[in-house]
DNA sequence: CGACTACTAGAATAATTATTCTAGAGATCT
DNA sequence: AGATCTCTAGAATAATTATTCTAGTAGTCG
């Protein structure tokens, strides 16, 4: 065996700097060996594709950031789920640039490859999960319209409100999570008050 | 003179309709010319070059759709202007994909072209304007807190609301507007009882 | 030691795109 | 009609990237 210079990781860290840096279309295989001072043929001995590398750090960024909104859940404290977003922001800026700045698809270059499918499909699908579960824990039920309005106050406000700051490259100040609870508390009272008043809220 | 087969506007409607079918990367001059079965030779007839084409298509849009919310803030209605982005994007599905679902510079490929730079500061400059009026309207005063909280509810609310359904290619529902319009309601009572009670604001 | 394995090394190849270039065609003007 | 100007046409060129290929090297195992 050959002495191992570079190891899967050091590519990934070196794509996920460069995504952070320029964006996932600036991550090449010619920039990321670049940056390593790798050959091509060490990240090919890695990776079978451009796109694999860049569909498993998608996904592991994802998945270490929905961790923490699924732990918020199981502790039914849907506040803490939306407040986790700034949270974690704050512990990886660089992941947060990654996942909150582009799009799923803007890190794989064709089709998503057949080997990172069905994880991804898992991801979407406790994502969905997750909402009703939101729903349920907020509103006491998951019905169309609870749902949506758990997707606004977990996910669609979180990440509004810290883009400008992704954006900068500063970690999310102290406003952000205000933000996050007065549109929080407005929403909860808004249905309450509503469904209290005139009959269902559907 | 030849008979004039393509025209810019051609040239920018295929864009336009590729941009928001497949994204801004997608609009190469190969796949414009395909749709309109132009030769390369008329595109760059037109167009100095493709960063050209998609800058102009992408200040020409944003322009558009920033005329509505300095009417409202004109008008004295800020609540009017939180409303505009969902009002805007059901009359202009394609064009809301095009500024709400990308970057400005997913749109350029290098540098955004000299000529059109000015064009590009005096619209950032007008968007700032704009925030700091819309803090004078809704909370009486334009310090950094007061400014940062009417881009919350001017540009992040609204955005993140219709995103999801741009991303479907469907038009916002009315949810849309109810969202934003408790959001609104929120932060500025919040803001009203804050600063009776404890003195100033930030 | 000698074969084998897991890599490093980087040149060669292929595909995609932007851009340039050379020709030719139809209007308009005189 | 003939000159000229504005375009159409599309082939040729250049640059950027992903991917493949051929060599060589350093450990490990027998």
């Amino acid at each position: 065996m050959a002495r191992t210079k570079f190891d899967e990781t050091d590519f990934k860290g070196a794509a996920l700097a460069i995504a952070a840096e320029r964006g996932p279309l600036a991550v090449t295989v010619g920039s990321i060996t670049e940056r390593l001072k790798a050959p091509t043929g060490s990240f090919y001995h890695r990776f079978a594709s451009r796109d694999i590398l860049l569909g498993e750090l998608w996904l592991e960024t994802v998945l270490d950031f929905q961790q923490g909104t699924t732990a918020a859940l199981d502790a039914g404290d849907p506040l803490a789920a939306a407040l986790h977003t700034p949270a974690w922001v704050r512990k990886h800026l660089d992941e947060g640039r990654l996942l909150l700045l582009y799009h799923r698809d803007d890190f794989v270059q064709r089709e998503w490859p057949q080997t990172l499918r069905d994880r991804v499909a898992a991801q979407t699908e406790q994502m969905a999960g997750g909402f009703a579960r939101a729903a349920r824990l907020i509103f006491g039920h998951a019905g169309p319209d609870e749902i949506r309005r758990a997707q606004f106050l977990l996910a669609e406000v979180p990440v509004a409100v810290v883009r400008r700051h992704l954006e900068r490259r500063e970690p999310p100040p102290p406003i952000v999570d205000e933000l996050i609870r007065i549109t929080y508390r407005a929403v909860v009272d808004d249905y309450r008050t509503r469904t209290r008043s005139d009959g269902a809220g559907g």
